[in-house]
DNA sequence: CGCCGTCTTGAGTAAGTTCAACACTAGTGG
DNA sequence: CCACTAGTGTTGAACTTACTCAAGACGGCG
């Protein structure tokens, strides 16, 4: 971990572009945020109009760019429609910490929303689609919709397993316990929005960037990569990985899956 | 890290006491939850009315007691009104991570009971006494006044950012440093509720507690913990901690106070 | 072709764990 | 009232582990 060095998303020259956006309720209908959204609330069509009227503009990031920067006005929520992203966070003494893993589905910068500056950086691993939604905007929905404000505290609780997930891998599991553990979920919710293909997936990602989210050096996570493969459990062919083992995988690295409970209004 | 032990809320024979709950709009205005809510979102008469309707009992845990077990099935809220509890998981190596330390003004239940069972287990460190509210009251109340689901979702947040530092904490900061942003975080989070007098603060937590949230040993806790009374940052007497130099205490810790921004509906 | 980012490997080192033993305190039951 | 127990705080020594630093190989891209 050099501290001169300059993290991918440093560079915030980003040329972002901007589209007028002319989304209808069909075109929604697949995108991974409604997607998932669907999976924790039953949403009505009126519902989804209301998602779809709220999207302002589509986005297309570069790849290795800011979306988001630590500290800087945030006032915008942006919907995850294709693209890997990482948050995190640098410290004072250069080291990086990655919180998660941004994928499909995902929702950026809703605690730099509500919070009135970012509070963590939100950088583009490959090219990344966004929606993007002003904090007016998504306020005024959530008022309007309150089926859609209920879908978006799960989502909030989601994301506070994932990252309780995470910080319990951190504080008390091995490197290799850790690194297993990274794979099988990168790989289960790669499936959950229909971005993997059988045990196979695709990892745009540097085994230095998997350091910085598992708390390991590089070097370190290259050593664990080898056991795993030396284990027979999965193998690496340019770029893409391929699980050998999911079962064995998953218990060593003591991953475990949420079962998610369907609530609704119309339940009462 | 003994495999064999049992953790302090191990013993599931916890004597609940319940009691009819009779609150009004009065009881409710110093509760620690209402003063967390109102430092986020602007809360009417009404929504406070709506708030203590829910309630249904008033529960008094014994010290050392389990709140929620995890695996259970969980349709409870539990609102914090007074004591000490942490958020914890136990995994197949018999090793403990703290999620969280639970202090008054903080819910319980609020993942478990989205999802359909408990994820985590929450014990008491001292005597708690919390406020409950079923899953239904809770969605029918939040239906009704989408002020409070609002803030509930800043709540949410909230939480999100406080589990993200701890995960920064665990993964890039050195034990010193750990230590120093535990203690902080605390005396911050017990005075933000009025549980803090001054420079000094009670924690009913042993350092075997402390090292299982930071993913230490509960000898190196101790270690650091004289390193830093050497410092002249803390002393520690008779289980209440008195801070020497808060400025140079936050600064070894990195700690960083997160701003809340208000947002309201009224705004629009 | 040369460059840059990434992957890979090795050796030395710093760091924290583990294990074990003991002091001290508070609570408990005889 | 005292002995006993359990939990906690404290310290030391040996050991394991993962980091750091450094150097080289590989591969894609300008």
């Amino acid at each position: 971990m050099t501290a001169a060095r300059r993290w991918p998303g440093d560079n915030a020259s980003a040329t972002k572009i901007p589209n007028r956006s002319d989304l209808d309720r069909s075109a929604l209908l697949g995108h991974p945020f409604v997607v998932r959204l669907k999976s924790y609330v039953d949403l009505t069509n009126a519902d989804i109009d209301a998602i779809a009227r709220s999207i302002e503009r589509t986005l297309v990031v570069p790849k290795k760019n800011s979306v988001v920067l630590e500290g800087y006005q945030c006032a915008t929520v942006h919907l995850v429609k294709q693209g890997f992203g990482i948050r995190y966070k640098v410290l004072p003494n250069g080291k990086r910490q990655i919180l998660n893993v941004v994928l499909p589905g995902d929702v950026i910068g809703l605690p730099g929303a509500l919070f009135n500056r970012a509070l963590y950086t939100v950088a583009s691993m490959t090219v990344m689609t966004l929606h993007t939604m002003s904090l007016d905007a998504f306020t005024q929905m959530a008022r309007a919709t309150p089926n859609v404000l209920l879908a978006m505290m799960w989502l909030a609780e989601h994301d506070l397993t994932m990252i309780g997930d995470h910080l319990i891998g951190i504080g008390r599991l091995t490197p290799l316990e850790r690194v297993a553990n990274f794979i099988f979920e990168m790989w289960i919710r790669l499936h959950s929005v229909g971005h993997a293909v059988g045990n196979s997936i695709e990892l745009p990602i540097s085994q230095h960037v998997i350091g910085d989210a598992l708390g390991l050096s590089a070097p370190h996570v290259n050593r664990m990569l080898r056991r795993l493969k030396d284990l027979g459990l999965i193998a690496i062919t340019q770029g893409s990985l391929f699980i050998k083992d999911a079962e064995e995988l998953q218990l060593l690295g003591r991953y475990k899956s949420h079962v998610p409970a369907r609530i609704s209004f119309s339940r009462l």
